[in-house]
DNA sequence: TCTGGGGTCCTAGGACCC
DNA sequence: TCTGGGGTCCTAGGACCC
């Protein structure tokens, strides 16, 4: 029998913070871009529990973030704590948690910063992996100061999903006989890989629970989701075999930059595609590894509108002059007048290697 | 309201080959 | 006169996840 968890870190990035800033504690947080007075362009990273009584949580504008803090703060509340980003830090807690996890399991996929799946089948039990975890949690409170959320299931699937049915702070078991009733009365939007987009395309049908998308047959769901339906049929039923991965290997390396201003500025914009081909080199480098072979240069404009261009050369190249050049020919259609009829204004640029080898 | 940055996987059309 | 079928690679776009 298989016995599968997975940890999810709660708040994890805000709950750091207020941690490392007793003087913060209690206060609404909100860790992501820099709001600017409510100028500012990028998204909430994480927004702790307090501040999430504000409606501020992750990914959405800093901006409408930066309005609801002051708007409470108008109404005698306090306002919200702007912090940005510190990977290198949560890096390190990230590090500590996850070695604190391998003591209980021999076969540990680290699945994000804050989340991670283990195996506890060697525990014979449910209610003896349930014991392996309520040890963990408590280990990760002692030493880090920290909550989590578990979820132990007969699979991935059913123990991310049990992970998030009590927040923070919870612990979820869902035996293999129960799979199936715990999951039919959740929202489709619960099933992972099932995002903003289907769910919305779902409700149009009238289809909003696990529930109501089991009336399907594996080729209905294969003519409406593709090849994913017939994995789908079996994931709304609660089974799903895919193995923990313990590692893998990068596919691509990228880098992509949103202006303080949108621009057509090309001094500007060549000074920072230089920049990011330089640092997205030395990252494949760090990466351990030698050639790309494919290059992705990708452009937003103003009004949103995201396109790509790629080239394939006909042999791998671990030339940084090659990349530059190669970069900079894919984006100097987007700068001409036939690509940019209208002269629109760049709000993004980004470069990707892909094809990489070591 | 106004939308980050790091990625992965899938689809679909066209080119090309056998 | 009417024009196969399958496989692979490249390119562009889109959905999704953390």
């Amino acid at each position: 029998m298989r016995i599968i968890a997975h940890l999810d870190m709660d708040a994890f990035f805000a709950a750091v913070e207020e941690r490392d800033h007793p003087e913060l504690k209690g206060l609404p947080i909100v860790v992501g871009a820099d709001p600017a007075q409510g100028k500012g362009r990028g998204v909430v990273s994480t927004a702790n529990y307090a501040a999430r009584k504000y409606g501020i949580h992750s990914a959405l504008p800093i901006s409408t973030a930066w309005r609801l803090s002051e708007k409470a703060r108008a109404q005698g509340q306090p306002g919200a704590v702007f912090l940005g980003v510190n990977y290198r830090r949560y890096g390190e807690v990230s590090e500590r948690i996850m070695a604190l996890v391998r003591r209980h399991s021999p076969l540990v996929e680290e699945a994000g910063i804050d989340e991670v799946y283990f195996d506890l089948s060697f525990a014979g039990s449910f209610e003896q992996a349930a014991e392996i975890c309520r040890r963990l949690k408590k280990e990760i409170q002692e030493q880090e100061k920290l909550t989590a959320s578990v979820g132990i299931g007969p699979n991935k699937l059913v123990a991310k999903i049990a992970s998030d049915f009590r927040k923070p702070d919870g612990l979820t078991k869902v035996t293999p006989e129960e799979a199936e009733n715990f999951l039919e009365p959740l929202p489709v939007r619960k099933i992972p890989g099932i995002g903003p987009k289907t769910e919305k395309r779902l409700a149009r049908e009238g289809i909003r629970l696990v529930r109501d998308l089991k009336k399907f047959s594996p080729e209905e769901l294969q003519i409406r989701f593709g090849k994913w339906g017939p994995e789908l049929y079996e994931r709304i039923r609660g089974r799903h075999e895919a193995p923990l991965q313990e590692e893998y290997e990068p596919k691509s390396v990228g880098e992509q930059e949103t202006f303080g201003e949108d621009t057509r500025d090309l001094n500007f914009i060549f000074d920072r595609l230089w920049g990011m081909c330089g640092s997205v080199w030395n990252r494949m480098q760090a990466e351990d590894f030698k050639t790309f072979r494919t290059v992705v240069v990708t452009v937003r404009f103003a009004d949103f509108d995201t396109h790509s261009r790629s080239h394939t050369l006909a042999a791998a190249t671990g030339s940084p002059a090659r990349l530059r050049f190669t970069a900079m020919k894919l984006l100097m259609p987007f700068l001409d007048r036939r690509e940019n009829p209208r002269r629109k204004l760049l709000r993004l640029i980004g470069v990707r290697l892909e094809k990489l080898e070591r």
